[in-house]
DNA sequence: ATGTAGTATATCGCTATGTGTAGTACCAGT
DNA sequence: ACTGGTACTACACATAGCGATATACTACAT
């Protein structure tokens, strides 16, 4: 089961990152514990940080450097128009999953023949 | 995008198959077939037939050799009792999923500076 | 000044898994 | 014999989360 989460957590950490950035411009640290108050997408410094900068590269997202009262400086994050469509899209997709996984569901085993 | 439904995949694709086998027994190359209907989880054989032996060899799937009229023998899936039990925590996780993804998008950013 | 703790970011090796490609084998129709 | 659909297997490759580790800045206690 934990493998499984693991794995699940491939592609749908970009997905909560881009969400959460949505709602609010964040650095690293803040991203990551967001996400670690929430019960199914708790994930550690090792994925938050070089996803951040995957999206980054990828353009999906921007940063500036802020500085910090309690430590080093900060990279704050921001959405950028390319990152909101790609969102956008992810939104899409994850809602046909659903759609397709309610459909192959559906037709739970009944007493008929087939 | 596509580099993340592939990512995406990697875990999603054992919750799908044994969705399907929940609805019905079949062997891989028709869980094959009817993943490849759906838009968002058309898997490849490279993908569906490890995954089977996987989840074979972890017991939440048992199979049996039939003679097919139109080709090799096949091997037919059955969930176990263990297979729908991870199926049924599979289910929980998605759910719980959903709800931590509404949590952290409900709070939209409000019409201020937007 | 030294140590500890919290904040903030980055990197390395490991591992799991989907994808592309290719190969094997069985069957039916031409 | 050839082609095409069925059914399964194997291998190299790329991706990305995770544990462990390193670095560095700040504050506070010893």
């Amino acid at each position: 089961m934990n493998s499984w989460i693991q794995q699940l957590r491939k592609g749908l950490a970009e997905f909560f990152v881009l969400s959460v950035l949505e709602k609010e411009d964040l650095h690293g640290y803040a991203v990551l514990q967001v996400l670690s108050k929430l019960e199914t997408m708790a994930l550690t410094e090792s994925a938050v940080y070089p996803l951040l900068a995957r999206l980054r590269n990828g353009g999906y997202i921007a940063c500036r450097s802020e500085k910090s009262a309690s430590g080093p400086p900060r990279r704050i994050y921001t959405l950028t128009i390319e990152g909101k469509l790609r969102l956008r899209q992810m939104r899409e997709y994850w809602a046909e999953l659903g759609l397709d996984l309610k459909r192959i569901q559906g037709k739970q085993r009944e007493k008929d023949g087939n």
